[in-house]
DNA sequence: CGGAAACTTGAAACCTTTCAAGAGTCGTGG
DNA sequence: CCACGACTCTTGAAAGGTTTCAAGTTTCCG
């Protein structure tokens, strides 16, 4: 069964794909993966700071990273650039461009990215042979409407809040993907996260400064160890701070 | 063509809708409305402060607004609700159940309100036999998630401009909906409206006063009167002050 | 008409930003 | 292999926008 060798060369597709039950098959049954796999184009590779797709261009796909991290990126009217999004491997993008048929922001690789895409022009036909499919990426946008719902809500919270949550958030996508959770490379710059928080890069090196301090996690440039989840988790919830132990 | 009248009574339908150029059937044929219409609940009220649905509460369809306007609310773990959208007539919510099939957030009546109800019992059935229908849910699913970005990138610009953006936001979706952008209520109250931005309702009442002073709106208590649009529009983009004319 | 809720306004406190300077990191080339 | 330059990160001190606290006024509704 393991034999989907095409043109001599060894096929990546979705039914031997890492990610799996991450991405757009969940839900589907094994025929219908088969059925997506064909349509679905494999691997790519970008590099820092390639894009994905660019703010204004056309809906060309839906995008699932299978190595890498991104960002997503919005602009407004004088050209100051948001950071909206932090993409890690086995997560999906593309569907701002769903509404208008144009990207809504950019997709910048914040290092080496490998990626699959699923081909925008075949969308159509493969929603009828695979009904069960725009049910599925509608889950996936839904799940990405809460996800934007709470960012707003952290925006609204402290700085402390901001950075504990975003460290925290992003070890649980690391985990559920199987990553580790406890010790990870932001790929991010400070001044993106910043940007992402709502917050100036020295407030964020700060922060992270004083975390360190607090023995409640490790920071050496872009390496960060998670020492002290739940004070970190007793923080973003807004909590007392724990008693220095 | 107009006698649809059903059991005696005059059937409201998406057919007859005032608000159909608007809501789900834009994007589908005549044939597809009149299927549509067919399973969508008509009419129903709630007061102000009842609930369209809660938080936690399980998906029962997607609504759209015929009268009134709602709130949406979200609730973190302490149970401080955060306000994280408003809805005008012609507006359609529930999409945040549909990744989980429970709701993420509550949605409340803000005045005295008529809603139609798309029941997610039937949705299914729908969407096999209007295909194209979920291709428009998913399309204002989208919308919104732009939507919820937008307010991610409003919440790390200055009060001013958040208030000013919040103006002409309600401004503008109320003139598409045939309804005066230049005069209208902010079903809103101070503390929800500071909610919502991330400001302190002290903040949005000085705010609002000081544009009053200025003479770019007017303001009476919930009653908003639009004087220069452009001025506001300055601000949201956050240019240089007009001259005081 | 009275009471509760909503709104306004002032002044002090506070958190975050801004400005500034220096240290660290990374990749390239001598 | 080390030096160089660009970029990133850290840290301090001052400035500034918002919030908080407080008191008073207005609006809404029974």
């Amino acid at each position: 069964m393991s034999d989907r060798t095409v043109r001599g060369r060894l096929e990546v597709t979705c039914r031997n794909c890492s990610l799996m039950r991450l991405c757009i098959p969940s839900g589907l049954t094994q025929q219908e993966i088969e059925h997506l796999s064909r349509l679905v184009i494999g691997k790519k590779t970008l590099q820092r700071g390639d894009y994905l797709y660019r703010k204004g261009g056309k809906f060309r796909g839906i995008f699932a990273i299978k190595a890498g991290t991104a960002k997503l990126v919005t602009y407004d009217l004088h050209g100051n650039g948001y950071v909206t999004g932090l993409l890690l491997p086995g997560e999906l993008l593309g569907f701002d461009a769903f509404a208008a048929d144009r990207h809504e922001c950019s997709a910048i690789a914040l290092e080496t990215v490998r990626y699959c895409e699923l081909p925008a022009d075949r969308l159509d036909e493969l929603c009828r042979e695979v009904p069960k499919l725009l049910r599925e990426l509608f889950r996936h946008a839904s799940a990405k409407l809460y996800g934007e719902t709470s960012q707003v809500v952290l925006t609204k919270r402290t700085a402390d809040e901001r950075v504990a949550t975003f460290l925290l958030d992003i070890s649980r996508r690391l985990q559920v993907r199987g990553f580790s959770a406890l010790e990870f490379r932001l790929s991010l710059t400070r001044q993106d996260i910043g940007n992402y928080l709502g917050l100036a890069l020295e407030t964020v090196s700060r922060i992270l400064g004083k975390f360190a301090d607090e023995g409640l996690i490790g920071v050496h440039s872009k390496h960060v160890r998670i020492f002290k989840q739940e004070a970190l988790q007793a923080i973003c919830t807004g909590s007392a701070e724990l008693p220095s132990a």
